[in-house]
DNA sequence: AAGATGTAATTCACATGTTAACTACAAGCG
DNA sequence: CGCTTGTAGTTAACATGTGAATTACATCTT
């Protein structure tokens, strides 16, 4: 499956910086999620970052160790909890912010800027077109 | 990721057939690398079926067990060891086949049959442009 | 209020992804 | 020949993917 490999090429790329941290690609990707979007209760956590719900619990329970995030029980509703990233975290994000930007410019530079932005409409396109079946 | 989110959107409409009768993904991608390409050794088939070497040991030794596949040692390298799939694997694959045919199809009529090869076209040039790399 | 139903999160069991270490064998080199 | 280096495959350790079952809590219904 081309889609599978792509990923393979593209996150090749960032594994090394994300090694140097200590910190897994989904771990990045939830305290990035966390970052943008402000605090989230896990169900909503775990659609947006794409990780299903059992590997969710496993990696707040990492990321709390760490105290990357934080975790604050919603009065009214005894199972729901709001995550938040923590400003250790905001720090790590924020650290690794350049290098990101940096490998995404560097493989638009050896892809085309014009077909990378193509090839994301046609992908979200393609969900689109998928993820809306009953 | 969109190329994530992406692959998840096509494998779930897979997924159901798969586990009907009870393979993986990973298991359906050696046997179908070995129906199409011939016998193959592990580290060639590793390759193709884009599944690490530690998976496909494991992989092996299942469809092996279960006798979809064959191993015979090369002589004169003990090391190496060539894969077959047997007659058992190929019934399977070819039962499976138009099943597969149609889900595809299904995928072209929404995604539109264009769309779904410039796809392709722009995702194999992706791979080629940063697999490519030192 | 008590029971049925639904939902959020977790836990379990097993398969795979990922890196590193290790074994077994081959090929080159002094 | 004995040693080094290289290669194919495996094993180990840990994290995640995946589906099923479970727990804890909410809500609905009567």
């Amino acid at each position: 499956m081309a889609l599978l490999r792509a990923r393979e090429v593209i996150m090749a790329h960032f594994r090394p910086m994300l090694a140097r941290h200590d910190i897994t690609e989904q771990q990045w990707r939830v305290l990035r999620v966390l970052a943008e979007t402000g605090p989230l209760e896990a169900t909503e956590l775990a659609n947006r970052a794409s990780i299903l719900p059992p590997s969710l619990t496993r990696i707040i329970k990492a990321l709390e160790e760490r105290e990357f995030i934080s975790r604050n029980k919603v009065k009214d509703d005894g199972r729901r909890a709001l995550l938040a990233i923590s400003p250790t975290g905001v720090a790590l994000i924020e650290e690794l912010a350049p290098e990101r930007t940096a490998i995404y410019e560097a493989i638009e530079k050896r892809y085309g800027a014009a077909e990378h932005e193509r090839l994301l409409d046609m992908l979200e396109s393609l969900i689109q077109s998928e993820s809306a079946e009953s």
